[in-house]
DNA sequence: CGCTGCGTTGAAATACATCAAAGAGTGTGG
DNA sequence: CCACACTCTTTGATGTATTTCAACGCAGCG
């Protein structure tokens, strides 16, 4: 995820949404000029944070959703005994905070992964520009709804019994996504630890060690921390569907 | 689910989201006389489905969302294998369709688990009315939150990985839904069988089974085939928490 | 009555967790 | 620059919960 993020990052200095380098992955996908300029008021572009930084945390009443423009974060929630559950990682393009406009406010918490920049909307200034620009509207019940199904995919992958099944899958669409945004999808820099990597999967931390070795061993993927190197993706895909597989 | 539907039914007999026992729940909820009128028209009350009726498939592109008023039904999708994943069981009260609303289509499949009744409402019309009510919009959005933080609870009930744990989150779960339409939370009766919800789980049949077994002998509940009576709630807190427990 | 679909229970196999220790990378201070 | 501490990761040995394989029970129904 850092290879081309300084790229990134010189667009993420213009202040308009028009000239934003995820403008077709955002809110702003077809809005006409005059609209745009609405919404451009709206959308507050924050100063960068740093790994560890929290975005909004679960209970925070003044709602906003945030478009990552460069970097990743994860999201999570507390459970009562204490330790957490990470629902997801995000990277550039990808939204945050749908779960905020509720009356409860936010019901998970969202902590930056590395160097990371976002744009942050208001849920209130959204809704009022929102009610004002129909296409607007329309635009915000489509993302919402893609992120929607996006989080299909995390109980989908849940769902494998098999744990070289569920990495397998997280490789996959991370790789796809990194290739919707312009980077390499056969090269993976993880932005998570090991320990956070296995938490999303509802693995420990030995067995997703393990499985990566295991993966460099059967040639399907050369590792070195957390640089990745898809070498076979036929076989990964295989690993996917099923982790039983007949090479041996 | 089936005690008191008779009596859902009788209210779901009208036609009116005015006169609607889900009302508080649904979309109309904080909407005015006028405006509420407006909402009627779009909304269609479908004849009762019967158990295996399909709501709507994955890729259809005329996505609608629809409101359960009375039985039950489930959400999946298709794998590529050809299995499935179960995403969801929905109650009277609940939306279901909020994954369509993209240019996709919807991206899982419902199917009704009893007979259910459902109302329902097309995309299109219902955005068209949101423009035109701005609290209807609000509430929209209000409720496709709702959705979203209930959708995390499947992630955090799989991310445990004791079994025991995961039956106790989603009975309690259940539990709690049907208390807030006016069941006896303690009393469960599932619409669903054993396969469904080993599938939700991410389990294997053989071990729903013998978790509820051992819930019997441990009190916890008392279970007559789909039947369930919660006798220790406070122990079933426990299992939902930690499966190892100290009772022996 | 015997079929069929669902659910339960038992015995065995296995994949993952747990426990334990060592390796590799990073940073700090002498 | 090296020694040290510290964190993160890897690897090994062992234990165990869940899957798998298999058989039986039970209700509904022609």
């Amino acid at each position: 995820m850092g290879s081309v993020s300084n790229i990134v990052n010189l667009r993420a200095l213009r202040q308009s949404c028009a000239d934003c380098a995820l403008n077709q992955l955002c809110l702003p996908a077809s809005i006409g000029g005059n609209d745009l300029d609405r919404l451009d008021h709206v959308v507050k572009q924050r100063p960068a944070l740093e790994r560890g930084d929290i975005l909004f945390h679960e209970g925070l009443k003044q709602p906003a959703l945030y478009i990552v423009r460069a970097g990743s974060l994860k999201t999570y929630v507390t459970l009562p005994e204490g330790d957490v559950q990470i629902l997801g990682f995000h990277i550039a393009g990808e939204l945050v905070g749908l779960d905020g406009l509720s009356e409860e406010g936010h019901r998970c918490t969202a902590e930056v992964l590395e160097r990371t920049t976002v744009c942050e909307v208001p849920f209130e200034s959204l809704s009022e520009v929102a009610a004002k620009v129909p296409g607007l509207q329309q635009q915000l019940f489509r993302i919402m709804s893609r992120e929607f199904s996006r989080e299909l995919e995390h109980p989908v992958m849940m769902g494998r019994k098999q744990a070289m099944s569920r990495l397998a899958i997280f490789l996959r669409s991370l790789s796809a996504r990194l290739g919707g945004i312009g980077h390499d999808p056969l090269e993976i820099t993880l932005s998570m630890s090991r320990q956070e990597l296995a938490n999303y999967l509802g693995l420990v931390i030995e067995t997703v060690s393990r499985l990566f070795s295991r993966m460099q061993t059967l040639g399907v993927l050369r590792v070195d921390r957390r640089t990745l190197r898809i070498l076979d993706p036929a076989a990964l895909a295989m690993l996917a569907e099923k982790a039983d597989d007949e090479s041996g």
